[in-house]
DNA sequence: GTCTATAATTCGATAGAC
DNA sequence: GTCTATCGAATTATAGAC
């Protein structure tokens, strides 16, 4: 915890309260308490509790959205493609577990335009992703699945993994999570 | 809509606000403004925000840990055990989509005693369902799977259906969802 | 069951001195 | 950057009349 400045001390106490508790229910007070200074001494490191929100959660979402485009925009087979999407997607849920929390559990404390914003965006996500699986079932790759159902629940599969990598005592093997969440996406759990 | 008493509305229509906002964001004179009456009238339905989330929560917790207790305590092998659970988990979930939503997106907002609690009974349930599938590894019905994250992964492409049924416009079969999630979990998404 | 009125507390945010 | 002081708004909850 050496050369950590202030600001990121700040924020790194920030996500954890949030986590714990919730966004909404985590107080600017609860904060500053934490780090030991008064209440106003907050707004040192941000602007407004929303501002905070909305920065952080855009800007995670926007990582999984780089990624993803990459990987669409290549040559690979549906299938290729699934399996880098699902190893970048636990490659970015390990490096900002905190974060990958904020925006599964507290998006809807945005407030409009931008709540709309971010659920439109997470709709595209939806959509390349559903369109990969689409692909693949037409050219044999995958099963004749429901792609709708599967899109969701496969993202739903990745989708705890923040926890973890949050609670977990002993640090993890990535290569060792990203081979079973494939294997359990791609193969499931019967013995063959 | 028709036969269904007052209390029967307020509690629909409350909980139908809290999936939408969250159990913190959504105030009493929300709930109150949306059946056209004063703030005040919310507590002939309810003792205390906080005593609707608990009876709510431990409720439709305890639906689910009866479920599995009837289907562990049976003689059926672990890949039938486990075929049953999810099936059950399914039906609870089209049976209750809202109060399935409380359970996964508010737990965090009960306060100690019962917090701590919800937790111990949550891992309770973990538990069991980790049981049947280091049961169904040991006797060659699973793969070698890490058992543990496999829970959590198995746990995670479940718990995001009630989304489904709450937001889908069109009725839903319940017997293509089960068979849809089921094969997604035995036996993935690869064409064999 | 419904209302008005209000208590008691908490929260986000700002002003301004050091 | 840190503090004290405080404002204005919002929230849960209660009292008591109709």
């Amino acid at each position: 915890m050496k050369g950590i400045t202030k600001k990121e001390k700040f924020l790194a106490t920030t996500l954890q309260l949030i986590h714990e508790k919730g966004f909404k229910a985590t107080t600017l007070r609860d904060i500053a308490q934490k780090l030991n200074f008064e209440v106003a001494n907050v707004y040192n490191y941000i602007d407004s509790k929303q501002a905070l929100l909305e920065a952080y959660l855009f800007d995670i979402s926007d990582e999984f959205h780089r990624a993803q485009d990459r990987i669409i925009s290549s040559t690979y087979s549906p299938r290729e493609k699934l399996r880098r999407m699902i190893a970048s997607y636990i490659q970015i849920t390990a490096k900002r577990p905190y974060e990958q929390a904020l925006l599964v559990n507290d998006w809807r404390n945005l407030k409009e335009p931008r709540r709309q914003e971010f659920v439109k965006r997470r709709k595209d996500y939806e959509d390349k992703l559903m369109a990969v699986l689409q692909e693949g079932v037409d050219q044999g790759q995958f099963r004749a699945l429901d792609v709708e159902l599967t899109t969701h629940t496969l993202l739903a599969s990745l989708r705890w993994l923040y926890k973890k990598h949050i609670e977990e005592a002993k640090a993890i093997n990535p290569v060792e999570i990203e081979k079973q969440l494939t294997d359990f996406i791609f193969s499931g759990i019967l013995k063959n």
